[in-house]
RNA sequence: GUGGCUAUGGUGUAGUGGUAACACAGAGGCUUGUGGUGCCUUUAUCACGGGUUCAAUUCCCGUUAGCCACCCCA
């Protein structure tokens, strides 16, 4: 018990103490009270602030995915990031990680079951049946970018929130479209000058791969005792997930386990023998993966996922994937229509981005070339109507109006590298004048204020 | 969901059973008329909760979060 009367004693005697020298440092201003302590919000788990310093990579992978998708003539569409939870149960598929244990279901007020989207291709097959694309000219082609969401044990590389950029085709079975699909995907990475290495495989027709799975669990079942715990438990659950095993005594066996290929249609394997073609043809290096298979149940024939190397992050070194879903359509209620697509992690390419010109710390400001700087009440509100006059003449200029020092504000100028400082103080707001100063040299003239405008145009121009 | 490691200012790091040091960043000042240097001031209840102890930021437990591996995936 005594330990227990003991703390707020300590306590007690602490927070005088503490805060008796604090009152006695802030002499002139009058010290606030402390406040009560509060509780801070923070994110919610997994979920990120996009912050300012990131800002360049996202305006380059945004912008990057607007150019190609528009040179592929792929055109924009943006579907809702709630929708209706049995869509993703219907398309993803029941039994599913992605929907069993990540997905974010909540009761909406009138009692319907709504879920926040654990990605987009569900969305953009309904929108597609939903407003009837497949009486524009097929195939539909479309792309996508924005927040997913999936409820998993956050980790590097991976979030409750995530942003993807995606694409689609609709309508269309042909091996030139997964081509066309995957050169999409693995042209974005390679401008945004990552090296990726594609892993392809075909899971054939939901036929084809009932087959193959029997014989699959029949020879795994023939080696039953020699797998690892896990995979014995995953021969019943996911007996696809056995080839990816990571563990030692699997491998053998796996290596030794019949190939989906081998086990394919003739009509499958000849229209993945003509994807790969293709892809020769587009100049896009593959690598074939027979054990990959992909989480999602909607895929058919054709799969394939983004690798990038780099060494390090041995688990998220997957930057997205996609494949071929021929039976999706029909499922959520359309005309039976072929599609394939393709989706990126838009946080897994950053992180590499950012590893790849890491200590390149951005400033701030704008890009202009031009600092206003001010001085005294009178000049600051000029200057602030002189800024707003130069925008409208499509000049921009870098400024700080709340600071008042001069110093303060060339050092921002200086901060930001512009190279020529505009400079109005009292003297110059007598005379109708303004200061123009080459940060270089140090050189100041004098400039009517009616001039400046040209004056700066002069500046930009010769910058360039 | 399982296992492991970690937690010190805005950031990156020191450090100690007797309430914290350094660098950078931020704000203000030395100088309301001039930046790239300089100097000064300022910015931390050492993640949260509990326990052991005269005393805990330091040791122990729990929670939370981050990271790593697995699961899975982007």
């Amino acid at each position: 018990m005594s330990p227990r009367k003991k703390a707020p004693v300590k306590k007690a005697a602490a927070k005088p103490s503490k805060a008796a020298p604090k009152a006695a440092k802030g002499k002139g201003k009058a010290e606030v009270p402390k406040k009560p302590r509060k509780k801070t919000p923070r994110s919610l788990r997994g979920m990120k602030d996009l912050l300012p310093k990131d800002e360049s990579y996202w305006r380059r992978m945004y912008k990057k995915a607007d150019e190609i998708s528009a040179a592929y003539e792929y055109q924009y569409i943006e579907t809702p990031i709630v929708e209706e939870a049995a869509l993703f149960v219907r398309s993803i598929g029941k039994g599913t990680d992605v929907v069993d244990k990540e997905m974010y279901v909540f009761e909406d007020r009138d009692g319907g079951k709504i879920a926040l989207r654990p990605e987009a291709t569900a969305s953009i097959a309904r929108a597609y049946i939903e407003h009837g694309l497949h009486s524009t000219p097929q195939p539909s082609k479309v792309w996508y970018c924005g927040p997913m969401f999936r409820y998993d044990r956050p980790q590097a590389g991976r979030y409750r929130e995530f942003h993807q950029f995606g694409a689609e085709s609709i309508g269309e079975r042909s091996p030139v479209v997964d081509a066309e699909v995957i050169a999409l995907g693995y042209n974005f990475i390679r401008d945004l000058g990552i090296e990726t290495t594609v892993y392809i495989n075909s899971i054939g027709t939901v036929e084809d791969r009932e087959r193959y799975l029997i014989e699959l669990v029949g020879y795994f079942r023939s080696k039953r005792s020699y797998l690892s715990d896990l995979s014995k438990k995953r021969l019943t659950k996911n007996p696809l997930r056995i080839l990816d095993s990571k563990e030692e005594q699997d491998i053998p066996i796996v290596e030794e386990a019949p190939q989906i290929l081998d086990w394919l249609s003739e009509k499958s394997r000849t229209y993945f023998m003509q994807v790969l073609e293709y892809l020769d043809e587009a100049g896009v290096p593959y690598a074939l993966k027979p054990t990959l298979v992909r989480g999602l149940d909607y895929y058919t024939d054709t799969v394939f996922e983004f690798y990038v190397e780099e060494g390090e992050t041995g688990s998220q070194s997957a930057l997205g994937g996609g494949g071929r879903y021929d039976g999706l359509i029909e499922e959520l209620g359309g005309q039976p229509t072929p599609a394939a697509g393709f989706a990126l992690g838009l946080e897994r390419i950053m992180r590499i981005l950012r590893a790849k010109d890491d200590g390149r710390e951005l400033v701030g400001g704008n890009d202009s070339k031009i600092f206003f700087a001010q001085l005294g009440e009178q000049s600051r509100r000029r200057a602030l109507g002189m800024i707003e006059g130069l925008r409208r003449e499509g000049i921009v200029v870098q400024h700080n109006l709340a600071k008042t020092s001069l110093k303060a504000q060339l050092e921002l100028a200086n901060k930001y590298g512009v190279t020529h400082a505009v400079i109005l103080g009292q003297k110059e707001l007598l005379d109708g004048a303004v200061i123009i100063r080459d940060m270089e040299s140090g050189i100041q003239e004098i400039v009517d204020q009616k001039k400046l405008g040209k004056e700066l145009e002069k500046i930009l121009k010769k910058g360039k």
